[in-house]
RNA sequence: GCCGGAGUGGCGGAAUGGUUUACGCGUACGACUCAAAAUCGUAUGGAGCUUAAAACUCCAUGGAGGUUCGACUCCUCUCUCCGGCACCA
């Protein structure tokens, strides 16, 4: 470890303190100022703490919370616990806790880890999920949700996670058919069901991301998974199928059923049916075969098969010897059908109605009354929240039924329209529920009358950048969308889409390349890291160590570097500032880096920020002492970034009296860009042979480049004898003489 | 298979069509020290030439072509890795 007299530990404990006693990270109602609302996701609170890739994420977002405070803005940047769920709950279990003891006392770690690494969070907004006065809203928009008709109940063919004892979103389940959580193999189960008809929305959700500004792979992937489809749905006699390919009804030769549908089989296997149907278009008698390579609950579950345009139809024509017609699609045949009636324009999705019930302890309750006359109704709203019973025994009961149909004194209730005995719905809400508008909530966090005041809501909303995980993109991401846009029609919410920009971080992996995890022996601690270097080091590594958006390798040796970058900070402060202007390459090379931190923040390269501030500080050493007025610009500039050893510099080294993170992102002075010397490259054929040093006047003018270059021993040895048929000159760059070959 | 993203030193990575290798790490040598650590300084893509150094030359951004005075950057083909989706008709 280096040896500087900045006491990273020290300085920093002190600046949280009094940063949290002046308030000023607190955003402000209705200021005057423009608004920003930042946003990170918010963490479900495990035992284990925060990781190091939270660090990454909130770390370089706090650092443009900063920068846009510094400019004026009125600054929102929230932080709150997503703390009902299985995670909490296996946590509970494993323990041997209470989940409504464990998530206080997580709670409590995380917000002293956010604190020891200056996080600019406005605490004043804390928010927690498993609040009654937070999730007595989230039931609240349920039963929205149920009146508008978009939470109904079905039997569904569920993912069952045998080791969670709780039935899974589709979301949930990775390709592989596991529970991405747990690992472990999902079992399909028919099971009644809440579910929510997001379905209704894909058009909106598709159609709307043109309107928002999101990272492509993002918005690509939720392209991708609402998956729409457009064709037609034609009748076939009696059966119908489904195919995005009209255009090839002249070329079917069978049609192919689901009947003998099984998950994850490779070879295709089919039956003849014994049952023939007729090709509307030539009357042609169609063989019907049921087989198990058609997905059942996608189009109408039967398709047409065309082996001349379609591969997988092209394999099973040839395992049982059916005919292949090669004949020209035709385009035609859209509207030929339509006009005769045998089928009719229609879109699939991949997207699927989302399964909102679990039968789990840990949850919001739905707030639903069953009664055997009225059938499902609605807890009145007066009566919201509906309270989650304390349990002492919570654990799932394995059978499919929820831990909280157990508790008879909470279960048997009135019915609220008819009076009779009814019972409560004992199923809870999944995880996903208290994400999916926690940040309305944060608007105006303490409202017991309402989701949030409507005033708040019309000036903080919408969020301007969202911040989160790649692996929310078709989960949270796409969830919280369908619900803002349910609460915009009901008019609720000011706009329709919740996030103005959406933009997503790499993880980081362990030293050795593989993914942390206590399995793999390389997970590292922040606290272990604040405890060495400091949180400033940490934030400025984590920032430096890659492209924001990629993930990469833990090194602590990177780590060391960066840290030793900041001790060559403060000493600079301490014995490079005097009352003497500064060399003009210093000056110039300051405003440089001023206008060039302030481009690459907005476009979140982070990495070359520090690369910039770097190289800057090896600038101000080779070149001496700055004045005071340069010092206080630079420490301006550092200040989002190294926010402990900036406010340290500006008070004690510079003799500021207000908080530097209250003071103006500095502005790069434009006469100074203009570098007094130009270094001219000299190439012929287009290869580097030589540099001059002339001044920036002298660069622009082609006839007196030219004429320098030629006097040029290097230059001149390459063009003795050649005839130059052509020179290229770029004004302040580049002189290219072309020489005959 | 389809859709994204990426291949640059020993490593992480920079680079509006204009000096490839910024910045950092690592390594080597040196300073300080009784010594070590820490810190500071110098060097550091490869090859050739040279007693040595300087200077100079050639080669190099996964591979093969192309456009251009000039290509990491644009175009065509191709290989590899990462992420997402997947008998979705």
């Amino acid at each position: 470890m280096a040896d500087i007299k900045y006491n990273p530990a020290e300085v920093e404990h002190k600046w949280q303190g009094i940063w949290e006693k002046e308030g000023i990270y607190h955003a402000q109602d209705f200021s005057d100022k423009k608004k920003f609302y930042l946003l990170v996701e918010f963490p479900y609170p495990s035992g284990a703490g925060l990781h190091i890739g939270h660090v990454r994420s909130w770390g370089a977002m706090d650092s443009y919370a900063r920068k846009k405070r510094m400019e004026g803005f009125n600054v929102l940047y929230p932080m709150g616990w997503d703390a009902f769920g299985l995670p909490a709950e296996n946590y509970a279990i494993k323990t041997g806790t209470h989940p409504s003891k464990v998530v206080p006392e997580n709670i409590k770690v995380f917000k002293r880890q956010c604190q020891a690494l200056g996080l600019s969070f406005d605490w004043t907004r804390e928010i927690d999920t498993t609040d009654p006065k937070y999730y007595k809203w989230t039931q609240w928009i349920f039963l929205q949700l149920f009146k508008k008709g978009l939470a109904y109940q079905a039997e569904v063919l569920v993912n069952w996670c045998p080791k969670c004892k709780t039935n899974l979103a589709d979301e949930e389940v990775l390709p592989n058919g596991t529970h991405e959580r747990c690992g472990m193999p999902i079992e399909r189960r028919l099971q009644k069901q809440w579910l929510l008809r997001i379905t209704k929305y894909a058009e909106r959700l598709l159609d709307d991301l043109k309107t928002v500004d999101f990272a492509p792979q993002i918005a690509r992937q939720q392209v991708n998974w609402i998956g729409k489809s457009a064709g037609m749905k034609i009748k076939f006699g009696d059966v119908k199928v489904f195919t995005t390919r009209p255009d090839t009804l002249n070329a079917v030769t069978f049609l192919a059923t689901s009947k003998l549908y099984e998950e994850g089989s490779k070879e295709k296997i089919g039956k003849f049916s014994g049952k023939y149907a007729i090709n509307p278009l030539d009357g042609r008698k169609i063989p019907i075969w049921d087989t198990n390579y058609v997905t059942p609950d996608y189009g109408t579950g039967t398709i047409m098969g065309v082996p001349a345009h379609d591969e997988r139809d092209m394999d099973f024509a040839k395992k049982y010897h059916l005919d292949i017609i090669q004949k020209d699609p035709d385009e035609k045949l859209w509207q030929v059908i339509e006009k005769n009636g045998w089928g009719e324009k229609y879109t699939n999705y991949h997207l699927r109605d989302w399964i909102f019930s679990r039968q789990h302890y840990w949850g919001e309750p739905i707030p639903i009354i069953h009664c055997p006359k009225c059938g499902p109704v609605a807890v009145p709203e007066k009566d919201l929240p509906v309270e989650l019973p304390y349990l002492e025994k919570y654990e799932p009961s394995g059978t499919g039924e929820s831990p909280l149909a157990k508790v008879k004194d909470w279960l048997e209730v009135p019915c609220p329209q008819c009076g009779e005995p009814g019972r409560r719905e004992t199923d809870t809400m999944p995880n996903w529920a208290g994400s999916n508008w926690y940040f309305i909530r944060y608007a105006d966090p303490n409202n017991n009358n309402e989701i949030a005041s409507k005033k708040k809501m019309d000036y903080w909303l919408p969020v301007d950048l969202y911040q989160g995980g790649f692996e929310h993109t078709t989960l949270h991401l796409l969830y919280s969308r369908f619900i803002y846009k349910f609460l915009f029609d009901i008019g609720i919410v000011p706009n329709s889409e919740p996030y103005l920009k959406r933009y997503s971080h790499g993880i980081v992996l362990g030293a050795d390349g593989r993914k942390m995890s206590k399995s793999f022996d390389n997970v590292i601690s922040p606290d272990q890291i604040v405890g060495k270097y400091g949180a400033d080091t940490l934030r400025i590594y984590e920032m430096f160590m890659g492209p924001f958006d990629q993930m990469v390798a833990w090194s602590e040796e990177s780590l060391e570097g960066c840290y030793r970058f900041l001790g060559r900070v403060w000493r600079a402060f301490e014995s490079r500032v005097g009352n003497d202007k500064p060399s003009l390459i210093l000056l110039t090379k300051l405003h440089q880096t001023i206008n060039k931190v302030d481009r690459d923040i907005e476009a979140f390269k982070f990495n070359t920020i520090v690369s910039s501030l770097m190289e800057f500080v090896n600038t101000w050493e080779e070149e001496g002492s700055i004045d005071k007025e340069s010092a206080n610009l630079f420490v301006r500039l550092l200040a989002p970034f190294t926010p402990h050893l900036a406010e340290e510099i500006w008070h004690e080294v510079l003799g500021n009296a207000e908080s530097i993170h209250m003071s103006t992102w500095p502005e790069y002075d434009p006469k100074y860009l203009q570098v007094g010397e130009v270094v001219m490259v000299i190439q012929v054929n287009g290869k580097l042979r030589s540099q001059l040093t002339v001044n920036s006047e002298q660069s622009t003018v082609k006839e007196e480049m030219e004429k320098l270059a030629k006097n040029d021993a290097k230059v001149a040895k390459w063009l003795d004898g050649q005839k130059i048929k052509k020179v290229i000159f770029v004004s302040g760059k580049i002189i290219n003489f072309v020489v005959q070959k």
